[in-house]
DNA sequence: GTCTATAAGTCGATAGAC
DNA sequence: GTCTATCGACTTATAGAC
């Protein structure tokens, strides 16, 4: 709605988004914004009113941030081998600059508050979210030529690349817990990654399906 | 530690898991868990003592549930395929009976409480997590007998399988607001996905390395 | 063992001086 | 706009009657 106009505003919302990130709703204390901002605890009502303001507010930027890096990964690259490099890659990349995102998100939507709900009711209504139509339209294409078995599952497929590159997000607080030296080189770790998830993914369907 | 004797404990107990499991440590309301027991606020007091002793007691618990979903749907089934099918098969079993556990422990760690922080720290002490080592096994040997690519990266790999398999539970939530058809064939679903997975990665390994 | 009533602490929110 | 002080709601925890 409004401008940021102040800069201390905008200090205030930028910190307030890393505790919201790291914390959640129920575990983000206004306090530790106002200290970590370095204002005054009174400072955040004046500019946002209400702990549910600044959520709400928060929790629709990283929402749709969140959308729109999956959505805006999918990019028609000629043919399905280019188009599913460039989603893996994408997709990784821009994730990586926000690694709490993928966990904040599944959080939060099972937490389910108000905020959330409404959030959600108005985004479907306004701003129909994307289907990946155009990976769609390349497994079709691959099928027809051959390329790839034709009773391959799309949406089981559509569903095992987000969830490849998505899942070590997710998986890092657990993985970190237990195997700490595989989280020190985590930079290396998505590099890999990248490689790992497209050969699996696309010699896999592209392997005959002779077994059950 | 102590037997769980009276019968009003266990139905408190059991109560309790499925609050916090729903709603996690700092959502979690004990009025909310007495009024959903049947029993008063106060039982849960003289029973459990606290509320951080009340949650421990179910972390523990639930960690490593969920761990040993894991660790023992690893087994050695006789070759790389067989093995691949039954540990797919048992963990999308075990995770259906408690969806929400994926969800929970990945919250849980990553706000990582002093509780959080207990748990794991004597659970690596005495009870040593299980590697997958059968499955790096059977990797090994089917690379040895040419029948994967020599070059595969076993973490990696192991990374995929076991991220595929858990990631519609981590999803769930998301996947429910956004397209909400998916979510009511549920249990279909799941039964597809083993099928699915097991496909994409038997074959994705079996292809050969060609592209970079 | 079970309940009511209430203490004690935390946290969001605001009043009011500057 | 900014700060201090404080209010009031909520939540955990306990005291004490039965």
């Amino acid at each position: 709605m409004a401008e940021l106009s102040t800069s201390k505003e905008k200090q205030i919302l930028s910190v307030a988004i890393q505790v919201f990130l790291e914390r959640g709703f129920h575990g983000a204390k206004m306090q530790e914004i106002a200290d970590r901002a370095g204002v005054n605890k009174a400072m955040l009502h004046y500019y946002f009113r209400s702990k549910d303001r600044l959520y709400a507010m928060i929790f629709e930027k990283l929402f749709m941030e969140f959308m729109n890096s999956i959505a805006d990964s999918f990019e028609a690259e000629g043919d399905l081998a280019l188009t599913l490099k460039h989603f893996i890659n994408s997709i990784i990349d821009r994730l990586r600059q926000t690694p709490d995102l993928p966990l904040f998100v599944a959080r939060e939507l099972s937490w389910g508050g108000p905020v959330v709900y409404k959030t959600i009711r108005r985004m479907l209504q306004k701003n129909r979210f994307k289907t990946p139509q155009i990976i769609l339209d390349e497994i079709e294409n691959a099928k027809q030529r051959g390329e790839i078995d034709s009773s391959l599952d799309p949406v089981q497929f559509i569903f095992t690349l987000v969830g490849s590159c998505i899942y070590p997000f997710l998986a890092r607080p657990i993985v970190e817990s237990i195997f700490p030296e595989l989280i020190e080189n985590w930079e290396t770790l998505l590099e890999q990654r990248k490689e790992a998830v497209f050969r699996v993914l696309y010699y896999g369907i592209k392997g005959e399906g002779t077994n059950a």
